[in-house]
DNA sequence: CCGCTATGATTGATCGGCTA
DNA sequence: TTAGCCGATCAATCATAGCG
């Protein structure tokens, strides 16, 4: 029974923390799509692109995140708002390139 | 093609931050793996089978042998190992997953982890 | 060094859609 | 109409990493 783990070693011993720009990265896409956290294969592939992981390692982030979130809402009420703040500044960047664009090619 | 917005369901109009949205509330049936053997006895549903070594020992060797089971090959080897048909079936279904997600992404370095002394 | 939490991976089983 | 498969996901758990 005990020697019964002997899942032998499975991958997971040797498990790595994601850099903290890819759990960055993560973060702001889950965040920001908060009413439906399910990056499509293509969304999926880009992000890990960017975070320099597997597709399938970007699909376990999303998959515990989204437990592990609603599981406990208030525990990541906090990292919320924080990336909730991120987002929407960078949105008002966006739009004021946006309309600063829009003056320089509308007169 | 994109714009979500998903209903917050049973929601208030607006709240300050981190609504409640449908996906939170999901939640799955408890797995049936009753055997119509045991409807008095515990250890029937709600719980998730673990597998002892010699079943996925025997189950993987089948999967070698071939990758998709017939009715009467998963009956035997569903008896053999003392599991449901459903169960074989499903982890049949589980391991050729397993497999093509290898294939697919484990098309990279493999061999010559760095620390080799 | 120890205990507890955070986190990545694994996996039996479920859900919805599609096809023979 | 129905059972098996696929693809995605869930949910519980494992083992380790990290923090106090």
């Amino acid at each position: 029974v005990m020697i019964l783990r002997s899942r032998f070693l499975d991958a997971r011993r040797k498990r790595r923390n994601f850099s903290k720009q890819a759990t960055e990265i993560l973060n702001e896409y889950f965040y920001s799509h908060l009413s439906n956290p399910y990056p499509s294969e293509e969304a999926k592939e880009e992000l890990a692109k960017k975070c320099s992981i597997t597709v399938s390692q970007v699909s376990n982030w999303f998959g515990n995140k989204r437990i592990r979130y609603k599981k406990n809402i208030g525990k990541f009420q906090e990292e919320a708002n924080l990336y909730a703040a991120k987002t929407a500044v960078t949105a008002a960047h966006a739009v004021a390139a946006a309309v600063q664009n829009n003056q320089t090619n509308s007169p | 093609l994109s714009e979500d917005k998903e209903s917050p369901s049973t929601s208030e109009p607006s709240a300050p931050t981190a609504r409640t949205f449908d996906w939170m509330k999901v939640k799955r049936n408890p797995p049936k793996t009753a055997k119509v053997s045991e409807l008095g006895l515990g250890a029937s549903g709600g719980l998730r089978t673990n597998f002892t070594t010699r079943q996925l020992t025997e189950l993987e060797k089948e999967f070698h042998f071939n990758k998709y089971l017939s009715r009467a090959r998963r009956v035997e080897i569903a008896a053999t190992l003392e599991l449901n048909e459903t169960q074989v079936k499903i982890w049949f279904q589980n391991r050729r997953m397993k497999q093509k997600k290898r294939e697919r992404e484990g098309g990279r370095l493999p061999p010559a982890p760095p620390g080799c002394s």
